[in-house]
Formats: structure tokens, sequence, C-alpha cells
DNA sequence: TGCCTTGGTTACCTTCAGGTAACCCATAGA
DNA sequence: TCTATGGGTTACCTGAAGGTAACCAAGGCA
């Protein structure tokens, strides 16, 4: 008997799967955005809602509001007329930046060498 | 005039940007499962299939797939009877994955923090 | 009395990722 | 000839993500 399947991992898809649970927090459409937007520093809804482009309003409450939910955002409310709201990042939310900063600058750096792998994929099987 | 909106940056989400392009690359729900599968070396289509628990054989095949197209994935077919298949990493992607899996021990070690945050955001908003 | 501002909410609709299950192919062996 | 095995493909369907656009609320100001 063969030793070799014993010693491999199983990958569980239950919620307490850190991979699953990673994946799922910012692997929406926007969190990774907002999170890097706000890495210059506290910012207003609608001035996040400019730099991010093609955030609708929906969208930018949305994924704010979970972002805030688990600990990586900060919402305060300054009641002025007109209301004034920042957002900023929590230290949890600078951790995670910070750590999602790292590979999405692996990804960038082989960027190309993906692009080209995927062209001659593509022109080996047209 | 104040210049704090001088400097802040603009995220677009048009297809050259990085970070648009990392997330839709392993944000899907099996890529980053199937990279670390094959962390622990080279491995049969079916294997892969029970090591990863609650995959669907469409979507095995066409996440790796994506990942062979990509380049981080090396498929191999053994002319045998019946056929073997066998799926390795690429050095591309094992450093994609060594970098993904800098994410998610950090995701694994504020877990618990996030849950609690979650938790007392829920209770505050009920 | 309207209208402007910021920061939303809500209803509605479309798209698409992903699940299920049936089918395919080559060949070996009973 | 029937079945088994590995590694798929295909048709079909559903749920959820996300887009659009209309509406809201509080107050200042003209």
């Amino acid at each position: 008997m063969s030793s070799d399947k014993q010693e491999r991992r199983v990958f569980h898809n239950n919620e307490d799967c850190p991979v699953r649970n990673v994946v799922a927090q910012i692997g929406d459409k926007w969190s990774i955005l907002i999170l890097f937007a706000l890495v210059d520093g506290p910012d207003r809804f609608n001035s996040l809602r400019s730099r991010i482009e093609g955030i609708s309003q929906r969208m930018l409450t949305q994924t704010l509001r979970d972002l805030e939910r688990d600990g990586f955002v900060l919402r305060t409310v300054y009641p002025q007329v007109p209301v004034k709201v920042e957002y900023e990042l929590t230290d949890l939310g600078k951790g995670l930046s910070g750590s999602v900063w790292k590979l999405v600058s692996w990804a960038d750096n082989h960027h190309e060498t993906i692009r080209e792998n995927r062209k001659s994929y593509d022109e080996a099987n047209s």
C-alpha cells in the first residue's frame, strides 16, 4: 500500500474553512477597491464614489456596510448640514489591505506573463 | 483651495486594472482550493475531486482549464487505459499560491476577531 | 415655498456562476 | 456483449450578485 494519498490534505467547504472565508470576504467586485482607496486616508462617501470608477451608489453603500460589519472600516457621521460621513480603515482594515496589497503586487509583476500564457493557450485551442 | 483630493488615487475598472485582474483570477469559488491542493504535489483528476469537498466534476474541469490557461497549472495526459491525467503547479502557480497563502494565513489569524466584530455589529443593528 | 446638498434606501430587472444529472469515449476484462 | 474505469462534455436550471433609476430625509438658503 502506497502512502502517497495519506499525506494529502483534504479541503472542506464548510463555513469554518479559512480559505473559503477569506475569499468570500474580499472576493466580491468592490471590497478591495474600496480598501485600497481608503489606504490614502479617511474619505467621504461621494468622494469615494467618484474615485472608484464605475461603482454605483447602491454597491458602495452595501460594500461599505459589509466592511464596517467585519471591522475593517470605521464609519463616522458628522451631524452637519448637509451631513458629512467619513470612512476610514481600522487597524484591522490596514492589516488586511497590507496583506492583499502584497498579493496584488505579485499579480501585477506577473500580469504580462499571464496574458501571454492565455494568448498562446487560446491560439493552441482555437 | 485644499490639496487633499489631488493626492488621492483614482481606481479604474477597466481590464488593465491589476487589482480587478487578480481578484477576477482567484476570486471564484474553487481556484484557491485547487491551487492549495496541488501544493502537496501533482495529483490526478479524481483524487482532486475527492480531496476538494463539494466540488462538482463540471467545476473541477472548468477551473482546472482556467488555471492551465493562465499558466498556473500543467496538465499531463498519460495515454494508459484507463487514461491517467495529472495536474501540477508550474513555477508561476507556486508563486501565486505562495502569495495567496500569506493572505490566507493573515485571515486565519484574524478570523476570530472578524467573527466577533460581525456578531456585535449584528446585535447593535438588530 | 421651493430647491440644493449629502448620503443614503428601495423596487425591479438582468446576468452569470455554479449545481445537477445525463451522456460520451476508449479499452480491458469477464 | 456487457460492464467498469478515468476523465471528461453537455443541457438545463436556480440563486445570488450587481446594475438602474426612482425616491427619501434633514436642513439651509434664496
